[in-house]
DNA sequence: CATAATTAAATTGTGCGCAATAGGATTTTG
DNA sequence: CAAAATCCTATTGCGCACAATTTAATTATG
């Protein structure tokens, strides 16, 4: 009964064991959680981050957007239309600079804002199924690996 | 200059704010940051994980590995099949069961952990740009939120 | 044992995510 | 100021995710 030896190798694939494989997962189980309390809203999740980016500054660019988010026009290009088509927005060219698209709050884009506070932000730490603490704490941890990520893609 | 009192609906819907946001935007990264070294295996993450699922053990349903990536056969069934274009799997009914399907890795799928030990496990450290002990704390706290989130979508 | 209920996988339809490309508008440069 | 380079958005194509439905096989029930 000596101490166990094991090759690396024959962890170093296990599903389990991968960091990455559990951040896949719980940002599915993330969508799942969310989704009833979206359907009432009529807003996918992308599409409510994207209307979370325009509540905290109403007309924005696409580019703008996309930089807050990491997404690019060929995510947001149909998301946009399909926001538009819902009422919540409305898109717009910018006059000095027509390469730019403008998207801003119809007034049902702000009103939802207010069904949001009720609906959506009281069961979060419900689902959670943590302090408040351990919740911002843990947010910092994956925004840190994050960016890491971001580095490592960019500077090698 | 007194204590700030703010109101919380102030807060809650700031995106940074956020834990499933924070989640959301690391999944991304994650598969960013894969990319490049799965392109050399010819997989996409989601290809590489139902891969890493049967190299743990051969021969499993679609059903058993739905369960262990929380996929469905809306997911999994085209995705198979691509995968045995790819030369990697063979699906063939059960014998004693003919609505299963069992999935079972090619000499090509077999051979593939190798290169996957060789080009991915290596960088992965790197990518994530912390210790292994920190990165195992974090893989264990973002699997306890994913235990969490399935268990508020079930028990509501 | 026939019928109903359940199960497994596939299919259909919608909406991301992202690479690659294209079409205009603006800016830079020679 | 004309040509080249850059920038912003939209489009195309592919591969997930997932809800909803379908098909076929198996099991449970009257």
């Amino acid at each position: 009964m000596g101490i166990k030896v094991m090759k690396p190798e024959e962890n170093v694939l296990k599903l389990e064991q991968q960091l990455c494989f559990a951040v896949y997962s719980a940002a599915h189980a993330f969508n799942r959680a969310y989704k009833p309390l979206l359907d009432s809203l009529g807003l996918t999740y992308p599409q409510y981050i994207v209307m979370m980016v325009l509540w905290e500054r109403n007309g924005q660019t696409v580019k703008e957007i996309g930089a807050k988010l990491d997404l690019d026009s060929g995510t947001l290009s149909p998301l946009l239309k399909r926001l538009e088509k819902l009422g919540m927005i409305t898109r717009t060219r910018d006059e000095n600079d027509e390469r730019q698209v403008v998207v801003s709050l119809t007034e049902q884009g702000k009103a939802t804002r207010r069904l949001a506070l009720d609906k959506i932000a009281p069961a979060i730490g419900h689902l959670v199924g943590c302090g408040v603490d351990d919740m911002n704490e843990m947010r910092d941890r994956v925004i840190k690996l994050k960016t890491a990520l971001d580095g490592a893609v960019n500077h090698d």
